[in-house]
RNA sequence: GGUGGCGUACCCAAGCGGCCCAAGGGAGCUGAUUGCAAAUCAGCGAUUCGUCGGUUCAAAUCCGACCGCCACCUCCA
C-alpha cells in the first residue's frame, strides 16, 4: 500500500509523491506570538510533528519550515481604531510589541521541547523578512495583481482566476454571503491587504508606499519561497487557516511566481473541550502551561493530542488526559521490562522466530494504517496489540529477542514520540538508607514498618517495586 | 443566512455496504500473581452505532427528515 493524504485542495485522498526524490518540502503555519499557546494550537503543531516523523519513518528526508508570526495584524474592526493584536497585548501588559513577541515565542519553543516535538529546520520570523515582502508586493504591483490605494496596497482577487479553489469561497459565493463590509479604499471589497499604511503603528517599517506594516498572508508566501522554493510539497495549518489565509497565499504566490504553490494542503481539525468549542467565556479554555502546571505530564498531553485522527474533532477532557497518561505508562513499562531482560541476560543466539514475526507484523500493520492519511488511532490499536502480545510472553523472552522487540517498540515510538523524559534521578543518601532499612524490615517480616517507608518514599516521588531480583525503584509517575 | 464536517459503550476513539452480535486505550468489577502493593496476564463490559423513516438478500456504513455539536464566510491552530 502506498502513502495517501487527504488534500484539502482536491478534497480527496491522493497518493503522496514528493516533487523531489531527495527531500520533502514542508511548510507549517506556526504560532502567532501574542498570547500563551493553547492546547488547540498544539494539536495542530503535533499533527505537523507526527506528519514529519512519519515521513522520516518511511525513509523520506524532510525539510521543514515553520513560521513565527510576530506581527499582530489588523482585524477589520481594528482598522477603525488602528490597533492590532500585538499592540493590544502590549498595551495591556505594558510592554512593547517586540517584547511581547519575544516572550511568547520563547514560551512556544520551550513547549516544543517539553512536548518532544522534533525541531523544524528553521523557524523564520515575519519581522525578519519585511524587505522580501516589500519586493514581492512590488512584483505583484508590476504584474497588475496589486494596486496602491489610500490606506495601503491591496491584492486584486478577481484578477486571479483560481481564487476560491481551496476553500470554496469563490468571489461569487462570498458576495452571496453578504458579510463583506464596504471599504472605500478597495476596488473590490473582497480584495485583501498586502501592505497597510500606518505611521502611528509601533511595529512599522518604511516602504515605497509609506510607513506601515505587511499584510498577514504575504509573510508565508515570501518565507516559503525563500527557504523551500516556489513549489512546496506539503503545507499544513489549522482548518481555520483555509480561508482567508491559505486561499490568499495561493493567489499571491502563484500570481507572483507563475507556478503551482503547494502540492498537498493538509489541515488539522479543531480541538473541542468538553464537547464544545474552547473559549475563554465558556471557561473551557486551556493553555498548555495551565495543563502542565496542574501536574499532568507532557507525555500524556502529547499522546492525547495526537491520538485521534487529525481530521476529526478531538474532544479534550481531563478523563481523556489521565487515560492517555496510563496508555503512555504502558509503553514505558514495556520498554523498561525489555531493557531489564537485555541488561540481565547474557547475549547469545538469535532473536527467536516469534519475536521477529511479531515485530514484522506490527510494523506492517502500523504502516498500513498510517499510510491511510495518518490513521493514527488505528495504528495505535496495533501498537497496543503488540504490547499485550509481548507482555503475555515476557517471562520466556531471551535477550536477543528482547533487543529485537525493543528495537521495534522504539521504531514505532519514533513516530508517536511519547517515550521520553528522564526517569533518572539520583537518590539522596537518606533515601538509599530508607530503602536498605525497608529491605531489612521486610526480611524480618515487619511489613508495617516497610510499608511505611514505601509510602514515605512515594511521597518523595520514588516508587518502589519488589521483584524476584530484589527491590527496584523508579521516579514515580504522576 | 450561505458553505463544509461530525454524532459509535462510563470517558477517549477505530471501523465507512457482508470478515461487525463493532478494534484499541482508559476507568470499573472479578480472578491469577504479590507478605501487601506496583507492573503484568485472564475474564466481564455496546445484540448495538444521535432519533425516526427509506433503499438493499445484507447498513454503524447508502438516501431522506429531524435533533445536537463543530468549522469557515477577511485576526483565531
Amino acid at each position: 500500500m502506498s502513502l495517501k493524504f487527504y488534500n484539502t485542495y482536491s478534497k480527496s485522498l491522493e497518493e503522496f509523491k514528493p516533487l523531489s526524490k531527495d527531500v520533502v518540502a514542508i511548510y507549517n503555519c506556526g504560532p502567532t506570538v501574542y498570547d500563551h499557546p493553547h492546547i488547540g494550537n498544539f494539536r495542530s503543531f503535533l499533527f505537523a510533528d507526527v506528519l514529519k516523523r512519519y515521513l522520516e519513518f518511511k525513509g523520506y528526508k524532510t525539510r521543514q519550515i515553520m513560521n513565527i508570526t510576530d506581527v499582530g495584524h489588523l482585524t477589520m474592526d481594528d482598522v477603525e481604531q488602528g490597533e492590532d493584536k500585538l499592540e493590544a497585548a502590549a498595551r495591556k501588559q505594558k510592554l512593547d510589541p517586540w517584547a511581547i513577541a519575544k516572550m511568547y515565542s520563547d514560551e512556544f519553543f520551550e513547549l516544543l521541547t517539553v512536548l518532544n516535538v522534533k525541531k523544524a529546520d528553521l523557524y523564520p520570523r515575519a519581522t525578519d523578512h519585511v524587505q522580501e515582502m516589500i519586493k514581492a508586493i512590488e512584483k505583484l504591483i508590476e504584474k497588475g495583481y496589486a494596486y496602491v490605494s489610500g490606506e495601503g496596497v491591496y491584492y486584486r482577487i478577481r484578477k486571479f482566476k483560481d481564487y476560491g479553489k481551496l476553500s470554496g469561497n469563490t468571489p461569487e459565493s462570498l458576495v452571496a454571503g453578504k458579510r463583506i463590509p464596504k471599504n472605500p479604499n478597495k476596488e473590490d471589497p473582497l480584495d485583501f491587504a498586502l501592505w497597510k499604511l500606518d505611521p502611528k503603528h509601533i511595529m512599522k517599517w518604511p516602504s515605497p508606499w509609506g510607513e506601515g506594516f505587511p499584510g498577514w498572508h504575504i509573510e508565508c508566501s515570501v518565507m516559503s519561497v525563500k527557504y523551500l522554493g516556489e513549489t512546496l510539497d506539503i503545507h499544513t495549518g489549522g482548518e481555520d487557516n483555509i480561508f482567508p489565509h491559505h486561499e490568499s497565499e495561493i493567489a499571491q504566490s502563484e500570481s507572483c511566481n507563475g507556478k503551482q504553490f503547494v502540492r498537498y494542503w493538509m489541515h488539522a481539525r479543531h480541538l473541542l473541550v468538553g464537547g464544545s468549542k474552547m473559549s475563554k467565556s465558556a471557561g473551557n479554555f486551556y493553555t498548555v502551561k495551565q495543563i502542565l502546571n496542574q501536574g499532568y505530564r507532557p507525555q500524556a498531553l502529547r499522546f492525547l493530542l495526537l491520538s485521534a485522527h487529525y481530521r476529526s474533532n478531538l474532544n479534550f477532557t481531563f478523563d481523556g488526559l489521565e487515560s492517555s497518561g496510563s496508555a503512555v505508562d504502558k509503553l514505558v513499562n514495556l520498554k523498561d521490562s525489555l531493557e531489564g531482560i537485555i541488561s540481565k541476560k547474557s547475549k547469545g543466539g538469535d532473536a527467536n522466530q516469534q519475536a521477529i514475526s511479531l515485530s514484522n507484523s506490527v510494523l506492517v500493520k502500523f504502516e498500513e494504517s498510517m499510510d491511510d492519511d495518518l490513521n493514527i488511532a488505528k495504528a495505535l490499536g496495533y501498537v497496543f496489540d503488540f504490547v499485550g502480545e509481548v507482555n503475555r510472553n515476557i517471562s520466556s523472552i531471551g535477550s536477543d529477542s528482547a533487543s529485537k522487540l525493543l528495537e521495534t517498540l522504539l521504531k514505532l515510538d519514533s513516530v508517536i514520540g511519547c517515550i521520553y523524559g528522564d526517569k533518572t534521578i539520583e537518590l539522596t543518601p537518606e533515601q538509599e538508607r530508607l530503602i536498605r532499612d525497608r529491605e531489612d524490615a521486610r526480611k524480618k517480616g515487619d511489613f508495617s514498618a516497610s510499608d511505611k517507608i514505601r509510602d514515605e518514599l512515594k511521597r518523595q516521588g520514588i516508587q518502589l517495586i519488589d521483584s524476584k531480583d530484589g527491590t527496584k525503584w523508579k521516579k514515580s509517575l504522576c
